[in-house]
DNA sequence: TATGAATGAGCTTTCATTCAT
DNA sequence: TATGAATGAAAGCTCATTCAT
């Protein structure tokens, strides 16, 4: 009963210092924030993040592994689950936005994370990991005539799209509705992509 | 003579500062490049550095005022001289990402830097500059009935596309050749925006 | 009991810090001491310095601080709560004198402390505080007819002998015992300023 | 006579050199004060005091001796040259305090310019040149029984009271005239040693 | 003589990390 | 678990000095 008590603890504190990690660092970056910011936001001094993770290193692994769990799951969950190409993308610019105007914090760090590490010059890795997945699923649709646009150019308006429409609503640089910004997305992607409904 | 030669020295020097410092910071963020990395690759000492700019901050200045220089002049030159809102896209699609497959750093600088800075906690300045300018010619399309989907969006699609298109170029994910890739994102966001020429 | 010895210890680094940095300022100056210098002498690496002080300027600040109340109570009630000028003016021969032989290093810092800063050019402040009262307090006893100098040439003699004596002395250059010095300087003093004794 | 016109070349800039390293070594600091302060002052740049001094160290033993025998040559001519002790403090007073009022520069470098160096911890050296010529002659004045004051605080309370007169003018405390400062200093003086005219 | 770019040592400061408590 | 003093490496920057011109 001790133990679950301190378990319970434990669970907070680290979750706390996930969620400040997650909001500076999209905010101010990898660099950019220090161990004492993310200990000062969540109340504990710079040693106590330490009980939970060994490094700034891991601690940032954490949080990319976890949003990156959340967009596969979204993936496979709410787009790759959907039959035919239209309704995949209907649901992918549906719930990658609606995921980005929730989370916005999350959506941030991923959009950035990979300028976040900076860590030796031109270290490239196995990132970009949703991209990936929507890439594929567009060859595949590509290659069997059910959209006549190159994958990769494909993949840029609809990701790319998103990214920037988030970008935009978050400097306060338009006045519509979250709503009728993803209507308009899904109507204005679908027929990018010779998928418009109304054809 | 001697006056020359000495003026064309101190450019070499202070060019290879700024070419430099763009590469490093576009690649490795503001905090991730040091005035030793720098200093390293133009092949002189730390001290040096501060012949040609007082600080780092006025080092990244020089280099976003360039490079915001560099694209007003873009498209005040190359899209707005232009008559037609068909025409103005095609030419900004064009001209944009020529570029970004020119001058991939400047491009790259551009498209992070207000990542770059991460000062203090949320500061928002006059940034994006290039955008506002593209929104407001969407904007007044849009309310002449030119084209027929909410500026914002059609802004994201055309900035997004390029951006997203021109990181995944970066990363190897496409061996579709640059003009191929310009050609096809020009017809599928005229197509996207209503302006198809096959309609 | 836990807590009373962490602030022992706490206390003892930190007055550790001022006190190395008072002599050290006081001999080699603001520019002149370094934040290593200070560290080697408490036994503690240069950055231990700034867990206790924001920077070397709040350091210095704090000493100053710390001299001018010093000094400042001296004033009040060892000089300020006598009646008769004669009395008064003896007394501050007295209390400054041994303030000054008994606290060397804050004398000479107090003496000198205008010197240290060198900020901008002539960065004129309100400092010689302890100066101000008693100008004000040889003022008033002018205006009452107590003294018959200019109250400026008084501060001059009062102040001013005993910076110098202090100097010598520093200086190894009499070997007359503190109590002689300061029976001396009383007995001209109060000579020079009509105030003898023997009058 | 090309050496000749080049040679007025060099004295000119070598003595505004000795006049702003005056100036601002007094007022800012040996190490407040930067080789570029100096030129900047001048109009040449850095390089060019290194044609005239091989060192900022040596800059500052150069205008250190000149001012100690501008000094020595006052304590000789005018002051050592007069007959009785009362005569003497009269024209040391007299002399001094004019040169202080005359040549500030040169009065407050020589005030603190132990304090400038700040080189190693505790060097002391041969200096206070003025000041051992005079307690030579107090004492001489002293053992003959023509003055009853200790010669170090004779001493101190001639130099010390001029150089914090000197101060408290340069802060503007006091609106008294020049002459009037000396002739009450003189006045004061003299009768703290028991040479006052009127007794 | 003078320039001014460059050096190199040293400075103040920051910060991830450790550790005794 | 948490604290917070301390470390130590590295950062940005300064500046006396040198040297090719």
């Amino acid at each position: 009963m001790n133990g679950k008590g301190e378990n319970i603890e434990i669970l907070h504190t680290r979750d706390r210092i996930v969620q400040s990690a997650l909001r500076l660092f999209s905010r101010k970056g990898f660099r950019g924030t220090t161990i004492k910011d993310i200990a000062q936001e969540v109340g504990v001094t710079e040693g106590a993040i330490y009980r939970h993770f060994e490094s700034k290193e891991e601690l940032m692994e954490h949080i990319t592994e976890k949003i990156a769990g959340e967009i596969d799951l979204l993936l496979t969950e709410e787009v790759l689950s959907k039959e035919g190409i239209k309704e995949r993308v209907e649901a992918l610019v549906e719930s990658l936005a609606c995921y980005a105007f929730n989370n916005p914090d999350s959506f941030r760090y991923m959009a950035v994370f990979h300028l976040l590490r900076e860590e030796d010059e031109e270290e490239e890795e196995g990132r970009y990991l949703p991209g990936i997945k929507i890439l594929h699923m567009l060859k595949e649709a590509y290659s069997r005539g059910e959209i006549n646009v190159i994958p990769e150019v494909a993949l840029s308006i609809v990701t790319g799209t998103i990214s920037r429409l988030f970008e935009i609503k978050e400097m306060g640089l338009t006045e519509v509705s979250e709503e009728g910004l993803i209507d308009e997305m899904k109507r204005v992607i679908l027929r990018s992509l010779g998928l418009a409904p109304d054809l």
